[in-house]
DNA sequence: TTCCAACCTGACTGGTTAGTCAGTTAGTTA
DNA sequence: TAACTAACTGACTAACCAGTCAGGTTGGAA
């Protein structure tokens, strides 16, 4: 898959032609079917986040505290299919110049994700099952900041014990936001 | 400067042709200075990591709990000058490919800071700063995910308020662990 | 004054890559 | 059978880019 080379090698480390060996068709027709290859990229995104998008509300729009327990499942689940892993912080770092077409969508997603953690968690808040004393929106960025590095650092050096890390991570979060 | 069009655009993005001309030089300058694109990028790095280990270890080896003051100053430092964060991230996500020089040299900077960060946590420890119960280096591997993440998200958008978000965090880390 | 080394340039090259194009093939409808 | 279409191919091209090369300039030492 497409997915799999982009998030090895980036957007600009990896050739249409490459993509198409890969899926065992032409160069020509992965630009038939796609356009550009940014048209490629985006198709790539739709996926990715559809994917992600299942994983994190996969309980719900509000799971509330469970949050910390189903990112843990996350990373715990990276050593499964370890090509999604990092595709992304990829992206996202290939894109970060003014002039790209992939940057508002990148920028409007991470927006996005922060809002539905901050909305989770001032709902857990409402709810008194988390500490008042706390920024939602800070958490959500502190949250998301985490997991990015962390799949940044697990690209790096894959042999970091991410799933044992994250496990300890989410308790202490759980336990430090509980409302006493 | 060359780190700044590198930092935003990243090594696969920016051509010899745009540093030199940012840098008021002839292209075949560049080349002579580095040898090729490969020692220009380590040049850099060099730079980088020198600035960085100035910035962290600047009061000592052994900074113990004050580590994460540390760390939201270099954060709260990032307004000053932009240019320089993301660098990393970025050059690692273009380079996890496994037949790229500059990966071996990104794994062992990185294996480098998080057994400086365990020791020193281990070190805080001793000294009954910190709680015992508490593994220094799934902290360590923790920290720098979200220093690096929080890097990432700020290249993606850079109205977050990562200064604030990250003196917070450094406060909750800091009464979380503090031995009590 | 002569020589040399460091620094730099413009012109060039060989390799790479996204995208084009003129067809071919297979399936489907009239 | 004939016409049409979606999917695909091999061959091509224009643009781009890292690195080469043959020389030019400058400043300092002999």
């Amino acid at each position: 898959m497409a997915t799999r080379l982009i998030a090895r090698n980036g957007s600009r480390g990896t050739t249409l032609a490459d993509i198409a060996h890969e899926a065992g068709v032409s160069q020509a027709a992965v630009v038939y079917h796609f356009g550009t290859k940014d048209g490629l990229l985006n198709a790539i995104l739709d996926a990715r986040d559809a994917f992600e998008d299942g994983l994190i509300w996969r309980l719900g729009p509000d799971p509330g505290m469970r949050i910390f327990g189903i990112i843990a499942d996350i990373v715990a689940s990276w050593a499964d299919n370890p090509d999604l892993v990092g595709l992304l912080g990829v992206l996202i770092a290939e894109n970060v110049g003014d002039d790209d077409t992939l940057r508002p969508r990148l920028a409007a997603n991470y927006r996005l994700t922060v809002d539905r953690l901050a909305a989770t968690l001032a709902s857990a808040q409402k709810r008194g099952e988390m500490r008042t004393d706390v920024d939602t929106r800070a958490k959500a960025i502190e949250i998301l900041a985490y997991l990015s590095g962390l799949e940044l650092a697990w690209l790096v050096s894959s042999d970091i014990p991410a799933a044992e890390t994250t496990a300890a991570w989410a308790a202490e979060q759980t336990a430090n936001l509980a409302q006493s």
